[in-house]
DNA sequence: ATATTAAGATACCAATTGGTATCTTTGCAC
DNA sequence: GTGCAAAGATACCAATTGGTATCTTAATAT
């Protein structure tokens, strides 16, 4: 055969760059024939249509986002380098981007909000990870004594994510790492603060 | 005549509320004149084409949202209340949005900074606009000594855009007013901190 | 070497896109 | 009331959209 998992995945690769870039609605098959330089009888023997390609590059995005964050997370011991961790990702991310377009969460849910469902909803969970990322890494510095008790978890995994995504939708818009630099020095400051 | 004047208005809005929440390129011109009751040729009279109109319908949801926000920001005596109208601001809006789909900014800035370069450039100014008067809050609240002396003011200014924005954006996919909830508790925390 | 079958290319489809040329209607000046 | 110009409706256009049916090509098992 001719190696189909590879197109496959090199479809999805493409697309997803296309997707995470111009939107997924502004995004033609005709666009990704012309980024893959295959045809549209290949692309759908291995999609269903387009909305299940929508899918599996925004679940690619999202896997490729949160393995290097998770990496980088595991490998830090404690909760202040968990953190710088999670910091010097988003701050790497502006010179070495992981994928083109800026944050596939923040894209896919700026676009998705009010009329696209499952993307939606793909959307939904990557913000819930997300938050459950940053939750656990909080409660677990309660626990070990690295963080101020009665800190509360939730909230604050609410406001850095909040805050670093503004901070990128910023920086993407006036094309400068200005803002998303302010941002990570601010979150910084807020970790000391909460630090034990 | 059958007053011009009145139908080009009510296209305007029209159109400014789809774009707002299905996307400036999602939206088609059959979507508008749909929503509007007008046939395209209507439509065509008043705008030199579907450019034409998203630059007006953006302009309009920025006036709107900088005409509301600015009058209460203006009335507001000192550092601490002008800071409070912006986050009632923000508040209200949850409950009685002044437009559907989100904040016009983020929307604009998202699906516009690497593929419409007219209407990035319009987000840029509407974010420049932002920075500019939280920036003017903040220096007159040094000088009227309501803001600790040496507060950097463009490096706050950022980060309550950013915040509030990240929140905005939390909340809409949420859809619920916790993040954006969390987030402004969070700047009125910050706001206490640099008032003098 | 050949048959088989999956992978990919080609050629089509109706529907929709942004846009235009032309026709009809409306309201006002006279 | 009638003429006139502006406002809006109608009817079209080529290009593009997502999608499908069918044909060709290539790799593999025998």
């Amino acid at each position: 055969m001719r190696n189909a998992e590879n197109t496959k995945e090199r479809i999805i690769k493409e697309s997803a760059n296309l997707f995470n870039t111009q939107g997924y609605k502004a995004t033609s098959i005709s666009d990704i024939t012309k980024a893959t330089g295959l045809t549209k009888g290949a692309i759908y023997r291995h999609f269903e249509n387009k909305s299940d390609l929508e899918q599996q590059a925004l679940r690619s995005l999202g896997r490729l986002m949160f393995t290097d964050l998770g990496a980088s997370i595991q490998g830090a011991p404690n909760f202040e380098t968990k953190m710088e961790a999670i910091f010097s990702f988003f701050e790497k991310y502006m010179h070495t981007p992981l994928y083109e377009g800026g944050c596939p969460l923040l894209n896919a849910a700026v676009e998705a909000d009010d009329t696209n469902a499952v993307l939606r909803q793909q959307a939904y969970n990557m913000l819930a990870q997300l938050k459950a990322s940053l939750h656990k890494i909080i409660e677990n510095g309660i626990k070990n004594k690295q963080v101020t008790p009665g800190t509360d978890s939730s909230f604050y995994a609410t406001i850095f994510i909040a805050t670093l995504e503004g901070g990128i939708m910023m920086s993407k818009l006036e094309r400068t790492s200005d803002a998303i630099g302010k941002t990570i020095m601010h979150l910084r400051k807020l970790t000391a603060e909460i630090s034990a």
